[in-house]
DNA sequence: ATTTATGCAAAACTTTTGCATGGGA
DNA sequence: TCCCATGCAAAAGTTTTGCATAAAT
């Protein structure tokens, strides 16, 4: 009861944050585990994988336990707050925070490092695509794969590692 | 050694075969284990689990051991081949073709189903950011999320589920 | 009060590793 | 011939399940 206050109080006010209207409006209760997968999802600003949540989740709330954790990401993911992404290892996922339904970044195929960026310009492709293809198009997640400055050496020479 | 040459054959002489070539250029021998790998992605048109992969692959060539099916996934995604994404569950990821460095497809969030197309207009993007971030950019993957005509209904009633 | 969601701990999978050996160049 | 890549099998992780209980509405 009180963490659960307490919670809510870290997420700066359920009525602010609109993933918990989101969760509330799709008639899913406000549980301990919920706020605090989603209070270490936005402190992380989205990057991070199944295994940073479960260890950063215990760090706050030690009662809560590792299946919940998945269960809450697999529901997010179903709600479009996150999108699972591969970046460091196909053994588990990194998962970012669609903000607005979307998310876009550069990743350094060397080093791993991402950027991440606004204005993608998707408008007109997404209402092409939802023309066409009669899909009711609800987000996007765009990732450009490249080589990063410092990973191409500082001299700017295009060696190959 | 005839098995080998078969596993050429069956991808089309390896002469025509651009990633046989990049792989030759990369400096990788042409295995069996890689031969094969790359003949089920080209025939699954690159949107395969790795579970799907390592079955197939045992159903050509029984004598491949699994290590060999994830060496080589991990080896054709550095080299930009496929790319790991997540469609069904979190355990396991589908790796698509990144034909000319680039996918792009969208995804319904009810019937994972998925529709591919061209036509992504991202060259101006593309610049951009390799200007504006110093990044050496190699291709990308673009997806969009939705809910496709037939999950929406039959009469294009927009209910939830 | 009612259910939904949870925690636990085991089970089920998936992926990785180490090392001797085979096969490609 | 050389040494990269493999197969094997075990180890290391990761995710899921089943069920009694807690806790959110």
């Amino acid at each position: 009861m009180r963490s659960l206050v307490e919670a809510k109080t870290r997420l700066r006010m359920s009525a602010d944050n609109p993933h918990i209207q989101s969760l509330k409006q799709a008639g899913y209760r406000l549980t301990q585990a919920r706020l605090t997968v989603l209070e270490v999802l936005e402190a992380e600003r989205g990057h991070i994988t199944s295994a940073d949540v479960l260890q950063k989740v215990e760090r706050i709330n030690p009662a809560i336990g590792r299946a919940s954790v998945f269960r809450t990401l697999e529901l997010f993911t179903q709600l479009g707050f996150i999108r699972p992404t591969y970046i460091h290892t196909s053994a588990t996922p990194t998962y970012v925070m669609m903000h607005g339904g979307h998310h876009h970044h550069v990743i350094c195929t060397e080093c791993k490092r991402f950027f991440e960026f606004d204005n993608c310009g998707m408008e007109a492709l997404t209402n092409n695509l939802q023309r066409e293809l009669d899909v009711q198009i609800s987000g996007h997640l765009l990732e450009f794969y490249g080589v990063c400055a410092d990973c191409r050496g500082p001299d700017r020479a295009e060696r190959r590692t």
